[in-house]
Order: C-alpha cells, then sequence, then structure tokens
DNA sequence: TCTTGACCTCAAGTGAACTTGAAGTAGCAA
DNA sequence: TTGCTACTTCAAGTTCACTTGAGGTCAAGA
C-alpha cells in the first residue's frame, strides 16, 4: 500500500501539518509509519479527513467524531447509530433552510418592518421554538 | 412597549442570564434599561436571539453576527450581503444533504468495503473537493 | 423593618481546537 | 561532507464562547 508523507497530505487535503499531529495525538487519525522522522499516512486517511471536515460542519466535535471510522476511513458505526445522525442532520438541514429562507425574505420583501410580515413572522415562529432547546457546539 | 425582565428572557429563549450579560457586553444585544438593578429587554430580542442560535448552528461568529440587527430584531444588512449570506447557507446545506447521505448509505449498503461501491464513492467525491477550502469555525 | 432571592460587577477560569516557538534531526542534493 | 529543508517533540500560548465565584445591591413580600 503506498504511504503519503505528512507534507503530501497536508498539500492534498489543505490540513496543515501541525492539525495532522494534533489529530493524531487526541487519536483521531493514524499514521502508518515514519519515513526518517516523518510521518507516513495510508491513502484514505485523506478521505477521512474529508469526512471530519464535514463532520465539523455539521457540528460533531472532534471527541464524537473519534472511535467513528474504521480501518478504511469509511465510518463504522452501528446502523441505528448512523440513522440517528442523520436524522439530526434532517433537523440542521432542517433550520438552516429556512434560515436561508428568512434572510432571502428580508432581502426582497419591501414590507417596511418585517415584524409585520405575516410571511416573515411564520418563518421566525419556527426559530422561536427551536431555539435554546439546540445542542450547542 | 412592553420591558422583560432578564429571567424573564431567560426562561422563554433558554439562554442564560450570564450568557444574556455577555452578549450584550460584546454588543450583539441592547437592554433598554434597568429595574434596580435588572436589565429589561424589549421584545424583539426574543426573536433576535432565536436568529443567534441559528446563526451559530449555520456556523456564524458571534463577532459576525454584531451589528447585523436592526432595531427591531431582524437582520438589518444590505440586499447583497443577505444574499451573499444565503449563497453560503446554500452550499453548507448540499454540503450537509451529502454527508447525510453518505450516512445513510454506510447504514444500508451490503458492500464489504465502501471503498469499493462506486455510490460511496461518488458521495464522497464532493466532501474531498470541498475539504479544506471550507470556511474553519 | 427585615429577609430573601434574583439580580449586579469584575476578574478569573474552562474547554475545544488549534497554533507557535524553541531546540533538535533525518534525508537528499551539491 | 555539508547544507538545506521539512520535518520532529514538548510546552506554552491563542481564540472563541461562555461560566463561575466573590462580594455587593435592590425591590418586594412577611
Amino acid at each position: 500500500m503506498k504511504l503519503l508523507d505528512i507534507g503530501e497530505l497536508a498539500r492534498q487535503s489543505g490540513v496543515p501539518p501541525s492539525t495532522l499531529r494534533y489529530y493524531e495525538d487526541i487519536g483521531l487519525i493514524r499514521s502508518e509509519g515514519r519515513h526518517g522522522l516523518r510521518r507516513q499516512y495510508d491513502a484514505p486517511v485523506a478521505t477521512q479527513l474529508a469526512l471530519i471536515s464535514l463532520g465539523k460542519l455539521a457540528g460533531f466535535s472532534l471527541a464524537e467524531m473519534r472511535g467513528m471510522f474504521g480501518a478504511d476511513g469509511t465510518p463504522q458505526l452501528p446502523r441505528t447509530e448512523l440513522h440517528l445522525r442523520a436524522d439530526r442532520l434532517d433537523a440542521q438541514i432542517r433550520d438552516l433552510t429556512r434560515l436561508r429562507d428568512a434572510l432571502r425574505h428580508v432581502a426582497d420583501c419591501p414590507a417596511e418592518t418585517h415584524m409585520d410580515c405575516p410571511k416573515f413572522m411564520r418563518l421566525m415562529q419556527f426559530a422561536t421554538r427551536t431555539a435554546g432547546s439546540r445542542r450547542q457546539r
């Protein structure tokens, strides 16, 4: 199996070497060996880094993602857990969609005050419902 | 205009008083006066807090959100800026949707290794493209 | 009037996710 | 063999978003 030098992986993935070392320290990724002093990585680590970057976007902490990946860099979790996380993503996607709609509405609605616009208020209702009950990062 | 005591706003919004004070310190929200020592808030602050909570979910920093709101608690930004942020949200929504699809796929796909499954690899391509070029929080 | 409780200020502490700096080292090209 | 460069370790520093703690204050109810 072809191994990647840490510098090469950093260039390919856009993740700085210091961060790769940090991720390894906390057990999020693994290096396969050294060339001299330099860490060498398996190719699937690149896939894993891509998933980690998305996971961060989705609000997973690094601790949450530790242990989520198998040897091939793909998620290795029980089915139910995967579906549960997918469901949480669905909720987040819904929220973001409404925030987007609200922003676009505010941009385009000619009403002088949005608080009097029924469409805006409808978009805002869910926000008031969800605010605070949301998991924080 | 009816004013809310900080405790009441905290109960309604789910945002602790310490956080409300902190938000005021950094200029993210405004209180309208005091009842004795206690901060009093305008009702629209509740809407604003809901939007802040969603904004955090969307990856905006508190500093970015400072100054985004007008007196009525609704976003007060130039049209182009609002559309730009909506566009960024669209991109984020697309990414999260694909992450969700990838998770569901991994949960349900019977292939012994996902690296050999064309559907998974297709889902992963975008991730490799986007990783690293993404704004960090 | 006195007590209670929820607020007040200000400074310091916390946890997550990294980054930076100092001092050292290994491989490769000249 | 000598440099150069990109890595190495380890500890400490940084930023963000809060929270906590100590010591103080005010309004309302008993």
